[in-house]
DNA sequence: ACCATATAATACCAAATGGTTGAATACAAG
DNA sequence: CTTGTATTCAACCATTTGGTATTATATGGT
């Protein structure tokens, strides 16, 4: 079972979202994926390892570069968590809703 | 449009992802969402200022009481950014990843 | 008026976060 | 063996975060 904590934690930050993006493009080095970001190749080698002890990402050596790619499969367990509340964000529950406030307050 | 980052920040920590459970069972003020929770009143209005301006919850000011009330529709959004991911968590493109993995390494 | 309740505001603290720079390590290639 | 490349590590820094305690404000009840 994934920590949900570390996975959303490593989401939150769009600069890994953009490293997460970039690796469904297939796998790629530290070099290639800090190439497009504004900062340091030591920042991104960071952001890198929080999305690995989320589980998002794996790392393999190959001679003296690292080899990274995604493992999606915690991102399943996003979307199943976010699911959870798919009946609370339909605009027929929001009324529901409205209609017990309102019906609180009276009482 | 919903922040993503903004969400995602303040879904990540266990205690509002706790609150945010808490809401599906209805409005709540601020004493009833702390009561459960191993920590401060002032605490959990931090957390709910957090969620507020995540736009995952509502305040209603009724007199001295202030009424949250879930607003889950920024969760969708978080849902449908990780069924983007869908394709990638599956176990046949985890196979057919390792696939090209390998096949790098052999060429 | 008085006291209790509900909440926010403020000040403070320790730890985590996101970034930097510079040095260290590991490997590849001439 | 020396040089260059890929990457991490370590120290440092500013800001944010998650918590506290204390004070302030607003409202309700008696």
């Amino acid at each position: 079972m994934t920590d949900l904590d570390a996975v959303l934690a490593a989401v939150a930050d769009p600069t890994r979202r953009a490293i997460v993006d970039r690796l469904t493009e297939g796998p790629a080095r530290v070099t290639d994926l800090a190439a497009p970001l504004p900062m340091t190749l030591a920042a991104v080698s960071k952001h890198i390892r929080v999305l690995e002890s989320a589980g998002l990402v794996r790392r393999s050596r190959q001679g003296r570069e690292h080899v990274l790619t995604l493992h999606a499969a915690p991102l399943r367990d996003v979307m199943t968590w976010a699911s959870r509340y798919e009946q609370y964000w339909t605009k027929r529950l929001d009324r529901l809703e409205a209609f017990f406030k309102d019906k609180r307050k009276r009482s």
